[in-house]
DNA sequence: ATTCGCAATAATATATGATATTTTTTATTA
DNA sequence: TAATAAAAAATATCATATATTATTGCGAAT
């Protein structure tokens, strides 16, 4: 399985091992996954006899991963009644597009601002990632979805990593994969103009043109928007 | 036990009865209250044997609670070594402080935008109260943190309530919590000037004046925060 | 003597299956 | 059809078993 946004370790020390080591932090990731990639349909209930047998775990450890991701917002628990997966609607969409486009462009101010030697390195390697994969889903390769949404997580994290501020990258990690959910949920490649988009960031931010920067993040954001909500309507149901 | 901040019920029906109706819910109320009012002290390891006499819930119960708070950014998890209370630092507050600018900010200028009637009764009334035991810790009755303090969320939210997104106000009120703990770890109260730019914020917001009550308002948590950062200074270890 | 490494042991966290409550469904009756 | 009661399903909680980490004590090497 490809995880997409790095999953943050839950203690410090960064592990040298792929494996998730407990059974409990591999459910979490899993079970995440799969909502963020819509194999758990959003509003589908999420029984924990199901999840036994589709996890492997026991119903306390289910309870306590279903408890974070609740915590988180993917999944909503109903006192007595169980745990649901996280409904979708154009109104949550649209609060969670502003958010991000708020917590976003405060952080890519301040990264832009104190962005080191390190920062601009990072940030040159994960843009040309980026670009290559994007080519390729021009050309009509659109085999590699996921790897695709990697690279654009790790372009814009990369934007906003010198922001020096941990509890905003965190919160911004979390907005991000709300997001992603619809995209993922719609299916649909914008195509050029957000290759485009990527590009005039990218420079702008190694250019330290900060106003500019924040410019085109938020048309990135709002356009992405327009673009899934309008899937959105197509939508089955 | 006084909850501070209204907790949000877990599921979308609001009880009417009082009482947390199961063990988990009442557990997860009573450590966050704990942590957020230092009777836990920051850093302090949370050993699940303790805390099973503490709080009279079976360690399952109790590792849901945690794992909820470990989400939410109360309690540090550490994989195969335990929970935490979620440690204390100068740059920790800082950035909560900015975050929470950021995010009330944002808020307070669409509810202003969008306020209607109902908004402005809830606001006369809780800036009525507010100001009420405001007055009362001047004249030196320092009996009343708690209710001060409750009053002093309502307030601040009765502001925000009209901004039209949940999920804004959600990750406002987790804000705002951990801020708070910061403020009952150094249990000073900043007194008139505090006093005043809340009537400040109560008059533009009722004004309509967008500017004004957001830079009030900005003003007022920063002023908040040096206050905070000074008296942590002062701090016993 | 002191430090270092390495067992053995104790303490703690993780994970499970079993039990008690509550909710939901089905069946029955007015 | 609506209301109610019994049965089934699902959740919430617990006590216990397993796996991991931390501690202690001992002996060898510096």
């Amino acid at each position: 399985m490809i995880m997409l946004t790095s999953a943050k370790p839950r203690d410090e020390r960064p592990s040298m091992s792929q494996t998730a080591p407990t059974v409990g932090s591999s459910t979490y990731e899993r079970i995440k996954h799969d909502i963020i990639f819509g194999d758990l349909a959003p509003g589908a209930k999420l029984k924990l006899d199901g999840l036994r047998n589709r996890y492997a775990a026991s119903v306390s450890t289910l309870r306590e991963t279903l408890n974070r991701l609740a915590s988180e917002g993917f999944v909503q628990a109903a006192e007595q009644r169980g745990f649901f997966v996280r409904p979708v609607s154009a109104t949550d969409l649209k609060e969670i597009a502003e958010l991000r486009i708020l917590l976003e462009c405060s952080a890519l101010e301040t990264s832009i601002e104190c962005g080191d030697a390190d920062w601009e390195g990072n940030l040159v390697a994960a843009h040309h990632k980026l670009h290559l994969i994007e080519q390729k889903m021009l050309d009509g390769d659109t085999s590699q979805k996921e790897l695709w949404k990697r690279y654009d997580w790790e372009f814009h994290q990369a934007l906003i990593q010198a922001c020096n501020s941990d509890n905003l990258l965190s919160l911004h990690g979390t907005i991000f994969d709300k997001y992603l959910r619809y995209q993922m949920l719609v299916l649909t490649h914008r195509g050029a103009p957000a290759i485009d988009e990527h590009k005039a960031m990218f420079d702008a931010a190694l250019a330290r043109d900060i106003a500019t920067a924040k410019d085109v993040l938020k048309g990135h954001i709002r356009s992405g928007l327009d673009h899934t909500l309008a899937a959105m309507n197509d939508l089955p149901k």
